[in-house]
Order: structure tokens, then sequence, then C-alpha cells
DNA sequence: CTCTTGTTGCAAACGATTTGCATTTGCATT
DNA sequence: AATGCAAATGCAAATCGTTTGCAACAAGAG
């Protein structure tokens, strides 16, 4: 398992690098970013916030939010109907299946059709700056 | 060129079939949605019924929205940022890919895109319902 | 330690959408 | 054609997720 712990300072360099001031909310932000596999929206990071800092206000966490996407240190993801959910922007790129029944997010990759994606832009004149490839399913019931 | 006022009429067959009612403000927007091309938000549709109808509401539009989408009649797209986008359920299944530039929305269909999406699922374990796959893209400049 | 500038918390504003409610309307029934 | 009632409407207020104005505050360069 990975160090959390040195993942969040790797973030915080990283950040201070980009002349981003170092701040008592951000760190706590930083630490549960760190320390998060799934993905979380804006109100459950000020939940966890507010344990770490109780005097954390959810503001802070969308203005931090939007800094940290701004820096690339995140990715924002604006599932179907619900708010945005975030995930650390360090793994490699990947698109999500989501269960319909219990919001479960689980990431899968498939080159092809990233490949795929860019051959229908290039016909039809464009260049793709981000996609968004979402399934949103229900688990196979056992047979 | 279809003949959007028999679209129309079968729209409304279709729906008093399923036990709606035809109602002033409705047979407005299906014929708006049956004159349509593109991929209107709820606003628009409103403004477009406004000059059909002056004491049609938006709450109305957004409750009528509500409903075609439930009987099946038209799709309902959350792009990324915006509002909601309607479009007939007619047509056959496509993606969209969104101009970031302008908004604009061109719909493109890979049956090797659907096939792999199928595969991935049931490799996780999964049905899918539907799914999402969008396209952000800018033209591509002249070289 | 001080100064400057960025950051914070708070509350109010926001855009998209939904809802409660009193009133009107579709339309099946006389 | 007149009636009755459930369903649909318009309006305003409420809701949800998110952003913003502002005065108080704190990071970090000097």
């Amino acid at each position: 398992m990975v160090d959390s712990a040195e993942k969040q300072r790797g973030y915080e360099a990283q950040l201070r690098d980009a002349g981003v001031r170092m701040t008592r909310p951000r760190r706590a932000i930083l630490k549960i970013l760190a320390e998060t596999a799934d993905h979380p929206d804006a109100m459950e990071i000020f939940r966890r916030a507010v344990a770490l800092d109780d005097s954390i206000s959810l503001s802070t966490v969308y203005r931090t939010m939007k800094l940290l996407e701004d820096k690339g240190a995140i990715q924002r993801h604006a599932f179907a109907g619900g708010p945005s959910r975030f995930e650390q922007a360090d793994g490699a790129h990947h698109d999500h299946l989501i269960d319909i029944d219990t919001g479960n997010v689980i990431e899968f990759q498939s080159d092809r059709i990233e490949e795929l994606q860019n051959e229908i832009a290039k016909s039809l004149g464009y260049d793709i700056v981000h996609h968004r490839l979402e399934l949103y399913g229900r688990k196979r019931r056992k047979r």
C-alpha cells in the first residue's frame, strides 16, 4: 500500500512550487484527497475536512477544488444528475462505470476506445480536448 | 424532408394512447420538438413555446420534459456544465461531439465503440443500462 | 516583525430545476 | 350541450449545487 502521508507531502510540494500558499484548510483537503480511494463530492469532502479542522467552510472546499483542478492536481467528474465528484489526477487516464443501484464507481480503461474516439473526431474535423465516457449499469444477476 | 406536422401528430397519438392528456402547452411543446433539429434546453424550449402560446410557464416546460422523458418520447442530455438539453427519441442511438467554442453538438455513432463498451461492462460483471459518450473538442485549424 | 496580498468564513446571490397550492382545464360521463 | 372530477397549469416560493462580495484574517517575502 502506498504511503498516503508521503503522497500528501508530494502534493504540497508540487503546489507550493506552483506558487500556491499552504493554508490550514488546504492541508486538510490535500490530506483527505491523498487518503481517499473513492470519488467524493464537495459535501463529502467538507464533512471529512470538518473532522480535521472544524472551522473549515464549504465555500473553501469549493474554492480549493477549483484551484486544484486548475493546477491539474485533481479531476472533476460531473456524473449524470448528481453533484461533481473528484479524484486525484496522479493516476493514468480512465473512464467510469457507475453502478446505478449503489452509486459506486468502477474505473476502467480501453486504449481501443480512445483510438476510435480520436478517429471519429478527426473525421469530423475536430481535435478532442477531453472526453467523457460513462457506462451506467447494473450488476449482472447471478445466473 | 420529413413532415414535422405529421411527426407531431404521431407524437400526440402515441402519448394519448399512453393515457396522457393533450393540453394546450403540451401541444405547443410537441410541435417545437417535432420541428427542431438541434438540442435545445428547457429555457430555449420555453422561449419558443411562448411564441406559440404566451401563457405557458417555465415550470410546465420542465414538467412536460420530465413526462416526455418518462414516456420515452425524448432523451435528456446533461452535457458538462450547462443545463439539460433535449432531443427527440425517435432516431437511432448516437453519441455527441460538443464544440467547446460554440456549444454546437454534432451527432455520431460507432458500433465498434458500443461493442467494446459491452465487452468491458461484461468483464466487470455488469449490464449496461445506458451510457454517455461525449467528446469535447475544438475545430481543427486549417493547416 | 511588518507589510502585502492571498485566503478565509459567512451570508447572500446564483442558475437550473422542483414543488405547494389555489385555479383552470381536459375529457369521460351524463 | 351541461356536469364532475382528476389531472394539469401558472405562479411564487423552495430546493440543490455552486459561486461570489466582503470584511476579517493569516502566509510568507522582506
